[in-house]
DNA sequence: ACTTAATTCGAACGATCGTTCGAATTGGTC
DNA sequence: GACCAATTCGAACGATCGTTCGAATTAAGT
């Protein structure tokens, strides 16, 4: 694949097989994109200093900018392959699902168990949106237009099978909102796992949309 | 008669009458507000500095701080405004109106119509909600907490009313994420007014509440 | 006009920010 | 062990951070 895995002064060799163990390099830096992501969480982008990132990762200040060139880059490389990663996920699930209604089924189910399997990273994904400036920005802007996309044809291809009407501009974003607000309430000590709450969700935003008839009252 | 808060480093007397003129202070401490809203919406909290709400406000580092006592003393006053505000908003509205469905409708309505009309001040309530600490928070945590209450009990008397079934809890705050949702995505030049973006998510979320028992129509 | 209080500001404080650099240390290969 | 490259670090850089202080300015009351 093209991720720019690049490495920050000597070019790294790419990896191979999917499974294989990558360099030390490679394996460094996800480390350090591990408790990154987690202060980066807690704090903020903003309020995270490279400071609280060498103190969480054990590793010194200057050591860090071995792995990488700058704070900004860091972000970047964890939005990027968060991202790239539930895409990559959802494309491998609704393959062969041909139910229009099933597969925003799974769309949800792939975002919410993602989104909880990987909380912190989730946030960051959505906290920080607007962090990142030009090149890194719209780098990261194109991966969520993409997905945006491809929910959007989810949603047209349920309106096209059941001839409904409804903005789906606004039930996808509506849908994002659900399912992206969990990261500030989702507590795994009081609520369910992804499955039921994905169930949940499903059944408020699919019968919500399916009927499009006005009701009586 | 008015409550004019005369002396400058003590003010905290709230002014009752709605188009009272308001000492010189309050007004002035109002633009304030105001520009430093625009600021941390633009910039995040963490993001903005002193130097900018400076520039931006057209008043001297050094002469903000006869108005209030510290950056994070300025983002509780303005979440502390926005939130009292909508919370009262709300309550003038639902006065009298007793039909469930409806009650739920007006909540979402009043939610949108002041968020887009307070676009700036509702993103910084909704996206700084961790970056105050201790007394400041739980103040803030208060309000969001009895604005909370308030649509778990529209949702209760839905579920009272007609007999349903399902996760208060879940139904709440999937509604709030929608609609919260809002200022990553809300465009005026391409979205319609708060009066049809409400409507459209109404139609949504109660549907799906509503059509709780799986029965075919 | 004089006095007092309210308001504003320039200049600076110490702290912390992201980043850099040269030296030290480590790991792998002969 | 010797060698080279990969990796790590202490120390510091200039910039910017939130905040303070005393003086200067403005408004209000007489």
């Amino acid at each position: 694949m093209g991720t720019p895995s690049t490495t920050a002064r000597i070019p790294a060799r790419r990896n191979p097989v999917i499974t294989a163990p990558a360099t030390r390099y490679d394996r460094r830096l996800a480390e350090i994109l591990v408790h990154a992501t987690e202060v980066f969480c807690k704090k903020g982008y903003e309020g995270a200093s490279m400071r609280d990132l060498s103190r969480e990762s054990g590793m010194s200040l200057a050591g860090l900018y071995y792995y990488f060139e700058s704070k900004e880059r860091l972000l970047y490389l964890i939005q990027k392959h968060t991202f790239t990663t539930i895409v990559q996920r959802l494309k491998a699930r609704l393959e062969g699902v041909g139910d229009a209604e099933e597969r925003i089924r799974i769309f949800i189910l792939n975002h919410l168990e993602y989104f909880l399997a990987n909380q912190a990273a989730m946030k960051v994904l959505s906290h920080e949106a607007e962090a990142l400036k030009n090149g890194f920005a719209s780098d990261v802007a194109a991966i969520k237009r993409e997905y945006y996309r491809i929910c959007v044809g989810l949603l047209d291809g349920l309106k096209n099978e059941r001839g409904l009407q409804f903005s789906t501009r606004i039930a996808v974003l509506s849908l994002f909102g659900m399912m992206n607000w969990i990261y500030t309430w989702h507590n795994p000590r009081v609520d369910a796992n992804a499955r039921s709450i994905a169930s949940e969700m499903g059944d408020i935003f699919l019968r919500g949309v399916l009927e499009n008839k006005r009701r009586e009252r």
